[in-house]
DNA sequence: ACCTGAACACCGTTCAAGT
DNA sequence: ACCTGAACACCGTTCAAGT
């Protein structure tokens, strides 16, 4: 999306494929691992299919033969790649509590590991498709042994992918592409202003100490480089315990 | 996004402005009204100044002029016209638990109303500058009420945020623009087959009379069309029983 | 079966020029 | 001060053609 005044040059390629295929060569593993490295490259906003298609070298109509469904399909299978791994094992069921936790951690270090693939799975209906099946039953299995049932147990499951998706997302929210140091001085300056203001906001300017640089809102860099950490343990904490409540 | 298949025509233009503004007649206010329609209209994925432009019968550089910032700017005020009214009154600070309470279902009364601004304040570091700190010091208030301190109080804040906004991104994430019914129709069938699979997914097969179409991956609906009301409700609850718990 | 290559209808942004 | 107008470097997708 950020387009124009950024030429990007040969020589700031993609190196993911080393050499050019050979006809027939080119797999759909090549295309979705490729598109992956893009996203991790690019965000989801720079992402296209024709730099997937450049790092590969090849013919951005060439993927369309492996994987189709456009850019959103292929954004659909990295969806898939980055939840892989994210289920924790089924024996871990036997406390239901300590699963649904595993399984919010795990899912924060998937999106840890592929940042811009945070606001993929918690933006677009999409890639709800890339969630694995094994991971909605898990999540039912543990609400059973917790007591749902029925329509009590779909709305705690909404509640449960709500709460796994929600804080990560919001966590590792993509910064602007372009002119990211000085939107950052800007916001800095911003939130230092707001935070002064006694008067208007007197919980904000009591609280400016422990909010300023590491709060949503008053931030100006994002999860990656600053994480909240001990606010998704509060969070999951506190989600949790109210399920085990609420019953 | 969607595009090269699809020629708009001139007669599906926006009648947002019923005739051209006179030169000097454009204002900010016009441009980010225009703005939030076309959001509401085409989507996040959709929405580009050149639409803007053309529904205020403008050159797209003329819009520049008014919002500085170009696309990720516009979207900015976009968001801060749509978080305007979401933040209830102070007095009702009395109880915090029922401030807390009023705050997330204004919040996600106010998405419903838009439903495309969802992912825009969900899912982007760049519209988070849209949350009025109003919001911001409410919530805080709230929390040191129920007893949250320094750096409690910023993780308190943090979940707080988070659960405000997460339910409702996922519930409103938007479809795929193009060939809606197409892809609801083959999600709907990739979900019965999912779901009679009693081996592999005993809990899902249980369960399945529940879940089909008003669960999240298990629907192919977004939440404009087909709201999850009471998990929603549920999630509530179980967060604020949580963060009342937690101290 | 698998990929090239050109064409089309869009983008956001920049810069010079008009009034 | 406020806006037009043309130009530039990108997009995703479609379709015909090659091997």
């Amino acid at each position: 999306m950020t387009r124009g005044y950024l030429q990007v040059h040969w020589s700031a390629m993609a190196k993911t494929a080393s050499r050019k295929p050979q006809r027939g060569e080119l797999t759909r593993e090549m295309v979705v691992s490729a598109a992956l490295a893009c996203l991790d490259r690019s965000g989801l906003e720079g992402f296209s299919l024709r730099e997937v298609a450049r790092s590969i070298g090849v013919f951005p109509t060439a993927l369309r033969w492996h994987v189709p469904g456009g850019r959103n399909g292929l954004l659909a299978e990295v969806a898939s790649l980055v939840m892989a791994e994210v289920t924790p094992d089924r024996d871990a069921a036997a406390d239901w509590r300590a699963w649904l936790e595993a399984l919010f951690f795990r899912y924060r270090a998937a999106m840890q590991r592929h940042p811009n693939a945070a606001s993929l799975l918690g933006a677009q209906l999409v890639s709800n498709g890339g969630v694995p099946m094994a991971l909605v039953d898990g999540v039912l299995t543990a609400l059973e042994a917790a007591g749902y049932r029925e329509g009590a147990l779909r709305d705690g499951y909404n509640a449960v992918i709500a709460a796994m998706v929600g804080f990560v997302t919001l966590e590792l929210a993509p910064e602007p592409a372009e002119d990211q140091a000085g939107w950052a001085d800007a916001l800095r300056s911003r939130v230092a202003n707001t935070v002064s203001d006694e008067t208007r906001y007197p919980a904000l300017a009591r609280n400016a100490r422990w909010l300023s640089g590491s709060a949503f809102v008053l931030r100006w860099e994002n999860g990656r480089s600053a994480p909240l950490e001990s606010g998704f343990r509060l969070y999951v904490a506190a989600f949790l315990a109210g399920l085990a409540a609420k019953l």
